[in-house]
DNA sequence: AAAATTAACTATAACGTTTGCGTGTTGATA
DNA sequence: TATCAACACGCAAACGTTATAGTTAATTTT
């Protein structure tokens, strides 16, 4: 087992001083032709590599960015930490992977651990727990240590940050508009509690659609799940409910679920109790994830194009980091809205 | 913006050494305790925490693993991630993700750029192209330099050190003898082409089942899809496949597929072609996703329990983490082998 | 030939920690 | 009163780098 070699001992090796390899190594003026050549060649026969670790400490800086998710057994994160690889690593960071498991608590662990100098930067989404609580102290302490945070997805107005989102009301709008101009008239919707930001968003998307269509708001249409899917038998409860919003609105034709999995449940449910899609109900979704491609029939629904979200996040904490490092006076504070694309499938007439 | 605060500032403050910062902070017996109350106050006050990347460098040790895989968004590597991360979180360490995108050289300069002092320990599934290059040497050069590496999923007997794998070939034989026990005469196999090993085991599987049954193997039967799914159009070339191999083998009653993807595919085709599943066809996939359950009628499947195999893998590269920092005698290595568990649905009768 | 310049290195400090060892006060002991 | 622990702390090295400031010895300048 060959150690990792050092400056030290290509030193040694060579009899010459640290600097000298040091420099030799970086083509330095300062050191003669000949010396560059014989330390190169020993260095890339010892294989030597800088220690990353060592750079990092004297430079201040680690190359590394971390994201903080709430679960990676998500298609939508999971692209977005694609997208952010992708860019990351063309700027030659690496990326450093923190799940909050939708949890406060884990979150500010998670944080605290990278803060303590083994990131540059954070790409945040938050908890479902913290957007709950309301309680953004861990980001505003970041924030005031001079690490730059970025937000994407769940974002919040209280953070003087940059952020990435998605217009969620729109997409929602247009989604609920395209189910009425392909004949829907009784919408239901399927939805998150308020304390999710998307969630309330795209609820408010669907009010407006309704409104500008002068369609009435009927309440017992708006179903607002309590997501704890880490529970299993919520997916059976929601099937429940939505069974029985399908049973009392028989002349229910259009649903709009703010993600691919209640769309898919409720096409299943629909399917389940005879009713024909997108014949008799057409159904529209948000993410466009494996789900919506392939069930049956394929789901119409909003993309949010996750890739870009973190690549643009990428872009934006990378930019925030050069900043802070080289004293530049700050930029005012950006929101980048990624635009959604309405994908129409079989769900849809 | 308050910057972070060093050992060196609290000792000026206080009027007294690094040293005893340090020790106080340690409650070393050396100091005494009204000095280390002081200190302890003041540190808090400051909210001095240690930078992690100094004591990374003394110790030698940067409590990171870095997990490289060949795909992100892909619900059974995320399920490993999420493992990982639980037992390595539990543990103090974190992870870095790195995304190889399945090719080698994304992989080899991932593993570069970490290995430079990043990370203590690899886990790591390989890239398709490694797999076809049969090239193994960053492998074994990271193995040299004293990095412990553990292999998961696609893993290959040449390269000395632990791995972490499901039975491929026994939870594909089940399956088929499932398959088989529950009327299936005809059975055909959608796999991937034979240097993607988990593919050419669970293939194997297949064959053995057949065997055992005293099925003859017909070739035809047999679907080797070149995988590149990064290809959008592969999809639909896959559809293609397998529509003629439905309209040519009439009598078909059973598929067996070695990942979700190609079985829901295979069930959607069947369908569009007015083939009743599980009556006239019964499927069973593999890898227990979102797709399986979701799908119309929902997947049978041969479930991996990747969070398990995450974990465990995380659990070998600490343990050997620990063993070559404390220069303990190596153990052989290991090679774990998570028991696969066949999810009946309503794809099969 | 003395002084200035230059080439080619080397020494040192610094990044933020930890830690073994040295050292100056105490108070107690002989 | 001289000697000696015990105590509480400081010094300095080390981890692997890089950058700045020396230090030689050879060469050029006048």
């Amino acid at each position: 087992m060959r150690k990792r070699t050092t400056l030290k001992e290509l030193a040694k090796e060579l009899g010459v001083s640290i600097s000298t390899v040091s420099k030799a190594l970086k083509n330095s003026p300062e050191i003669s032709q000949d010396t560059i050549n014989k330390v190169k060649a020993f260095a890339k026969l010892l294989n030597y590599r800088p220690n990353n670790i060592a750079l990092s400490l004297k430079n201040k800086k680690t190359k590394t960015i971390g994201i903080i998710i709430p679960d990676i057994v998500h298609h939508f994160f999971t692209k977005v930490i694609k997208g952010v690889e992708k860019y990351a690593n063309n700027k030659g960071y690496n990326v450093i992977v923190g799940l909050s498991n939708e949890s406060f608590s884990n979150e500010v662990i998670n944080m605290e651990m990278l803060a303590n100098g083994s990131i540059d930067g954070f790409i945040i989404s938050m908890s479902r727990e913290t957007m709950l609580n309301q309680d953004y102290q861990h980001f505003n302490e970041t924030l005031n240590e001079g690490i730059p945070l970025v937000m994407f997805d769940r974002i919040v107005n209280e953070i003087p940050c940059d952020k990435v989102a998605v217009d969620d009301l729109k997409g929602a709008q247009i989604a609920v508009e395209t189910l009425i101009s392909k004949g829907a008239k009784k919408i239901a919707l399927i939805t998150t509690k308020d304390y999710i930001s998307v969630g309330r968003l795209r609820t408010q998307g669907y009010i407006k659609a309704l409104k500008k269509n002068k369609i009435d708001l009927i309440p017992e249409l708006i179903l607002k799940i309590d997501d704890n899917l880490l529970y299993e038998n919520s997916i059976e409860n929601l099937e429940f409910q939505i069974k029985t919003l399908l049973t009392h609105n028989p002349d229910l034709d259009g649903i709009f679920a703010v993600n691919e999995l209640y769309a898919v449940i409720a096409m299943n449910v629909a399917k389940g109790i005879g009713i024909k899609i997108p014949e008799e109900l057409q159904v529209i979704g948000f993410t466009d994830g494996m789900l919506s491609k392939h069930a049956t029939p394929s789901l119409s629904t909003v993309s949010q194009h996750g890739e870009s979200m973190g690549e643009k996040a990428a872009e934006l904490v990378i930019q925030r980091i050069d900043e802070y490092a080289n004293e530049k006076l700050p930029k005012p504070f950006n929101t980048v809205i990624i635009k959604t694309d309405l994908i129409l499938r079989e769900s849809t007439k």
